[in-house]
DNA sequence: CGTCTTTGTCATTCA
DNA sequence: TATGAATGACAAAGA
């Protein structure tokens, strides 16, 4: 959150001191004043609390407890972590901040100077430095992800909004031609760390579900510069090379996104049919022109407004009257260098600021103001965005809020507080103490189950599970009563492990890390000697009294105690008790053995108690981890539920947030504009100037014109937009 | 009586 | 090599 504002208002706060060195005064808290989206998570990951954990060093130190590398438990953490990861993967958004570039080719109308005849300084920069959004339209955006191809994009200039015509452009041409009205504003210069163009860059970063995001790097580029090589009024923009990594984003996302655009397209039309009318927003100017106003000015049709499927990777136009919007020209750097020079503008009505914005179209940013010059601040016809009501209604629905409350380790105060936060439309619910993500959440998880079993019964469940407890209670209650309506089985299990609880007390790792292997031991120890002269009773007289007599623990484990091998030895007369033959050390049972005379036949069935005893422990402890396993891979569900819901609300926050930053961008837009004035104080003319931002953060005033004149009279463009 | 679960045991592998 | 742990497979016992 702060680092986003952070992030926007360093470049709004340039773009202020840009505009004060040219006389136009900015105040940059009116756009900062709202909740700002959380963009650096957005832009440059996750917070610490989502942050991916190396498991294998976290299975070497795992917060500093040593584990068993076998401990069931470790497995289950690490499993645990690696899935909650994965579903991590899946939905938040993963956004990297150098993936996205200005990628537009410029693209010259057919009338304009093609690139071979480009000279001098003058660089046709068909970056997407203008600011109006041409066609970009929400539901593009949405549908970004999906099936959206480059070639979505309507060739008709006459179509998308802020298309420039042929004859337009060839008079802008011929007017820049004539009188080289190019001009140069001015120049950040390369001190300027963060542009506004960086926090434009970095808002078209805060949507990856484009097609740049889906189609890999490759295929991306090769669509990109295949078509800049066929069409010879291209001028000599060059994709930039943008460095997609999406490549390992998982195929999941791709899925789901086209699912929820799926939902979006629906809905696209019925933006379609209701952008025309819907309202301007006039936050940051005054000029109250309707809607429909600017849409005919730009002479576009609604439908046009939505269906343009641009993005910053439609770098290849078709060689069409259309303004394409192409941002940071490369061949700014590569050949006017750091020099500020007169960048032309190969859109002319309109410049494409928005294509900043990729696809996204969220908010039909910086809408072409080709309105006269008296008025060069355009009214905003914010298209509705459906994108976050659709998320809530459609991807909410996957959050059950009853799944978080009944979660285990996940109280009914939590699941409340969740819920209160899937409910508020306001704030973003970025409570990474909530992420089971994070080690302390899946912990908890852990450790409410192992350590408070007897205190809820919200988490009787979990107690079940939890070692310690249950045999703490096991104490106190001899029989299946420590575990209440649970299942009997787990109780048997934990029952019979670990039955000194208390060395596991207090860390939950280690309760269900360190395995006991004495199932039989402590019960067996005290009683096993009479047991073994106590054996004569049946086997059903045995479970006969062992359920009468379930409340008196010798009796129990005595009868538990007789089994084939004590008879066997008791048989073999081995004058030592089972209990001993199977858990002596070695050394010590060594030494048992040769301190009694005992013939071949005794020896070999002591070794063979001591073989089985140990085999049962072990088969014992095996079929408890492999339940354990069971268990926690349940809970890893669960918590990878609550997890999918957080990220579900936190993505479409984010969205939220981010049309909201684009209506600032574009509101503050509109408002620098409009107070820029030329040498005799008038105006500039939306239609003809636009803003451009140069690749070393200097927002230049560039006539629109200028990019269909190449290579004339660069000295003019030079020209400063100071005052 | 058949089915399912639990438990013990064996064989095997691995550390 | 000896020992023990782990585990799949099987069978017996019991519900």
């Amino acid at each position: 959150m702060l680092y986003l504002k952070k992030y926007f208002t360093e470049g709004l706060i340039q773009f202020t001191i840009l505009l004060s060195l040219i006389g136009v005064r900015v105040d940059l808290d009116t756009y900062l004043n709202n909740q700002l989206p959380p963009l650096r998570e957005i832009i440059l990951g996750p917070s610490s609390a989502y942050t991916q954990t190396q498991f294998h060093n976290l299975r070497n130190t795992l917060d500093g407890y040593g584990i068993h590398p076998k401990s069931v438990d470790l497995d289950h953490f690490f499993a645990t972590r690696r899935l909650l990861n994965q579903v991590r993967s899946l939905d938040h958004l993963r956004l990297p901040s150098t993936e996205l570039s200005a990628w537009l080719v410029h693209r010259d109308p057919e009338t304009v100077v093609s690139a071979t005849s480009q000279s001098g300084p003058s660089i046709a920069l068909d970056n997407g430095g203008s600011l109006e959004d041409v066609n970009n339209s929400e539901a593009s955006a949405m549908r970004g992800a999906g099936g959206a191809t480059e070639t979505t994009y309507s060739p008709s200039g006459e179509d998308s909004l802020g298309a420039v015509a042929p004859e337009d452009i060839q008079e802008q041409t011929d007017r820049d031609t004539s009188d080289d009205l190019s001009k140069e504003l001015t120049s950040l210069g390369a001190q300027t760390s963060l542009s506004l163009q960086e926090c434009l860059r970095l808002l078209e970063a805060t949507f990856p579900f484009g097609e740049e995001s889906e189609f890999q790097n490759s295929s991306s580029t090769s669509q990109l510069t295949a078509p800049t090589e066929e069409t010879p009024s291209t001028s000599q923009g060059l994709p930039i090379q943008a460095p997609l990594s999406q490549s390992d984003t998982p195929l999941d996302l791709e899925q789901q996104w086209q699912d929820i655009m799926s939902i979006m397209e629906l809905q696209d039309m019925d933006v379609n049919n209701t952008a025309v009318n819907t309202t301007m927003n006039n936050e940051s100017n005054n000029n109250n022109a309707s809607t429909t106003e600017s849409a005919t000015s730009f002479g576009v049709l609604p439908s046009s407004l939505i269906n343009q499927d641009v993005s910053l990777h439609q770098a290849s136009l078709p060689s069409c009257s259309q303004d394409f919007p192409t941002l940071f020209n490369p061949e700014l750097d590569s050949t006017g260098g750091q020099q500020p020079t007169l960048v032309r503008l190969s859109s002319s009505n309109s410049s494409n600021i928005n294509s900043t914005f990729g696809a996204t179209n969220l908010t039909g940013l910086f809408f072409t103001p080709t309105l006269n010059s008296s008025t060069n601040l355009s009214t905003t016809p914010v298209l509705p965005d459906p994108f976050t009501s659709l998320l809530e209604e459609s991807m909410l629905d996957e959050i059950s809020l009853l799944d978080l409350a009944m979660e285990e380790g996940f109280s009914q105060a939590q699941a409340s507080q969740l819920e209160d936060e899937l409910d508020s439309d306001s704030g973003l619910s970025l409570d990474s103490s909530h992420s089971p993500a994070s080690p302390s959440n899946s912990e908890t998880s852990c450790s409410s189950a192992a350590s408070s079993s007897s205190t809820s019964a919200t988490f009787s469940e979990e107690g079940a599970v939890g070692y310690s407890t249950d045999s703490e209670t096991a104490t106190v209650e001899p029989e299946e009563g420590a575990v209440g309506g649970y299942q009997p089985e787990y109780s048997k299990l934990c029952r019979m492990s670990y039955q000194d609880p208390s060395q596991f007390h207090g860390i939950p790792q280690l309760e269900s890390v360190n395995h006991n292997h004495t199932y039989n031991l402590p019960l067996s120890s005290p009683y096993s000697e009479h047991s073994e002269l106590s054996a004569s009773s049946s086997k059903k007289g045995r479970d006969k009294q062992m359920q009468q007599t379930k409340l008196q623990p010798p009796q129990d484990f005595i009868d538990r105690q007789t089994s084939r091998d004590e008879r066997r030895a008791r048989a073999m007369d081995i004058p030592f008790s089972n209990e001993k033959i199977i858990n002596l050390p070695v050394e010590e049972f060594n030494e048992l053995l040769a301190k009694h005379n005992l013939n071949e036949e005794q020896l070999s069935l002591i070794r063979d108690i001591r073989r089985r005893g140990k085999n049962k422990m072990a088969a014992q402890n095996c079929r408890k981890r492999k339940l354990d396993t069971i268990l926690n891979l349940e809970h890893g569900v669960q918590d990878m539920r609550r997890d999918k819901a957080r990220l579900l609300k936190e993505r479409m926050e984010f969205i939220k947030c981010i049309r909201q930053m684009k209506q600032k961008v574009q509101n503050l837009y509109q408002e620098v504009f409009a107070q820029l004035r030329d040498e005799e104080g008038r105006p500039y003319s939306a239609s003809e100037y636009s803003l451009q931002y140069g690749p070393d953060g200097s927002v230049l005033l560039m006539p629109r014109s200028m990019t269909t004149e190449q290579g004339h009279k660069p000295e003019k463009k030079q020209k400063d937009k100071k005052k």
